[in-house]
DNA sequence: AGATTATAACGTAATATTACAATAAAGATA
DNA sequence: TATCTTTATTGTAATATTACGTTATAATCT
């Protein structure tokens, strides 16, 4: 049906994979790349860097902004975009988490 | 166009979308820590674990199949999955070193 | 004010994904 | 042989995603 059954799993499941499903597109890893190393960059700035049209940029952002990972400053006519870097890490640790976890598991099988 | 356009981004990019693409789906993460916890178990028994139809289960295991996570062993009509636990690893450290890298650029702005 | 710039929102076409019923294939069992 | 079991495949409906043209909005510049 193209609709995710969310109710029959559980918080972990739905959370992890929700962070994983935002990283899970080649333009929005471009994007965190770029925005990590120009802190503060605009939009326009990343639809030179992704070479996609600024409409589906606008999207890609939304998307990354649905887990909350980018912080925002307006000034005049500009936006501009920078990772939030504590929730970043509080990320990286809950998907290593899980790698190690299936990998702890596996393990112990053999 | 629902149609991803892969050869604007680099390989490092691609595969790490790929990966998490591959994760990004609460069935899969249930159907990865199932099969971690009981190697070589079956496809029914993930019908059971996950709650969703065969025919639904066996297209998740096709999906992490395209990343060649799964090792399969045939017994007459069963078939038998487990984790490749050495490729598992090997994506744990490919993303965990992405969420680094994207960390580290940002805290040397900082 | 009028033009320009930056970004979001809207609309939409093309394609992908999710889910499952029905069926097929292949081995096991009565 | 006929039936049952297990899993993959096919077909299909519903929904989601990706991409972008167009438009809206808001600020800046001449």
């Amino acid at each position: 049906m193209g609709i995710t059954k969310n109710h029959i799993f559980d918080d972990y499941q739905n959370e992890t994979a929700l962070i994983t499903k935002v990283l899970g597109h080649p333009a929005r890893i471009s994007i965190l790349q770029y925005i990590s190393k120009n802190e503060y960059c605009n939009c326009n700035e990343l639809v030179k860097a992704t070479g996609l049209a600024q409409p589906t940029v606008s999207q890609h952002l939304s998307e990354i902004k649905r887990i909350n990972l980018l912080k925002q400053k307006h000034q005049g006519k500009n936006t501009f975009y920078a990772i939030d870097v504590d929730l970043w890490n509080q990320y990286r640790r809950k998907i290593n988490d899980f790698f190690v976890k299936v990998q702890v598991n596996c393990q112990s099988k053999s």
